[in-house]
DNA sequence: ACTCAGGGTCGAC
DNA sequence: GTCGACCCTGAG
């Protein structure tokens, strides 16, 4: 177990991003994280402000594996910049500065928004977590310290425990996404490659993935940054601040906010979320 | 004990 | 496009 310096503090807010709603399995943990990415434990911390990380075996590989995870590299003061005429999105950027976009395991977000539907994100992590205990491999010393389950291990577990752990409704539509990933109904590497509305149609081939969820894995889970997810929260955002039409329903909603915002959608909304919601 | 709402989507009309 | 149903849980 060693530890390693990855930026000054005030470049992420850790508690904004990493248990703010887009991931599900950060604990807060002393003045940091502890969380999973992949098959490793890390514990992400601040110290005289600096964030460091700690895992074992850390290796240069792996601290740009997590800066690139952390999307450390994105330029929050050219999106500030770009908004500044904007008074509404100008003191979001303000007033959470240094909130960034994971970029998470397409399968984990897959599973995880469908799981997000008309829940709230302590229930959300506490379904995330009650299945990686229970199916997931255990990975280190700490509580949380299991892996997110392969489609597999979900099917083999079944709709019947998912709803016993508390799913509710949803069950059923994450052994379908678990069927079509194992059937290859749905390719979900290929997805990088693909424009925006193909990306679309793929995912919403899912049951329980309409174009809310599979914004939100494109945003979390394949990089995208033109992509406008709208939930009730980003919608007050909208049309109370930003002038939208509250006539829209919140599909035409994304529609035309993508069309507005572009490349900037996905972190604008990100903003939006997070501001409405706190 | 009872109501309400939380990062929606489905199927029927 | 609209509308009720769908599961569960914590808060008031």
């Amino acid at each position: 177990m060693n530890e390693l310096y990855l930026c000054e503090s005030k470049q992420i807010d850790l508690k904004s991003t990493l248990d703010g709603g887009q991931a599900f399995r950060w604990h807060q943990h002393g003045n940091g994280f502890r969380g999973i990415i992949g098959q490793f434990s890390y514990y992400i911390f601040i110290k005289n402000k600096k964030i460091y990380i700690s895992s074992d075996n850390l290796s240069k590989e792996k601290i740009v594996f997590i800066k690139n995870y952390l999307d450390l590299q994105y330029d929050l003061n050219l999106l500030k910049r770009n908004f500044k005429n904007n008074l509404y999105l100008s003191s979001l950027f303000k007033k959470y500065f240094g909130l960034r976009i994971l970029k998470q395991d397409p399968w984990e977000t897959v599973v995880c928004f469908i799981t997000s539907s008309v829940s709230n994100i302590s229930k959300i992590k506490k379904n995330i977590n009650d299945l990686c205990l229970n199916i997931g491999d255990k990975v280190g010393s700490g509580y949380y310290d299991y892996t997110f389950p392969v489609p597999e291990k979900i099917i083999n577990f079944g709709e019947e425990n998912l709803r016993k752990l508390g799913f509710g409704f949803r069950s059923p539509y994450i052994i379908d996404a678990s069927k079509k990933v194992i059937n290859k109904d749905i390719i979900l590497e290929n997805l990088f490659n693909y424009s925006y509305e193909k990306s679309l149609s793929e995912l919403t081939k899912i049951k329980g993935v309409g174009r809310k969820v599979a914004d939100c894995i494109m945003t979390y889970g394949f990089q995208r940054e033109d992509v406008f997810a709208v939930d009730r929260w980003v919608r007050r955002g909208l049309v109370n601040n930003l002038g939208y039409n509250s006539k829209h329903n919140n599909d035409k909603l994304s529609i035309v906010a993508r069309n507005n915002f572009g490349s900037f959608s996905s972190y604008i909304q990100q903003y939006i979320f997070y501001g409405e919601k706190t």
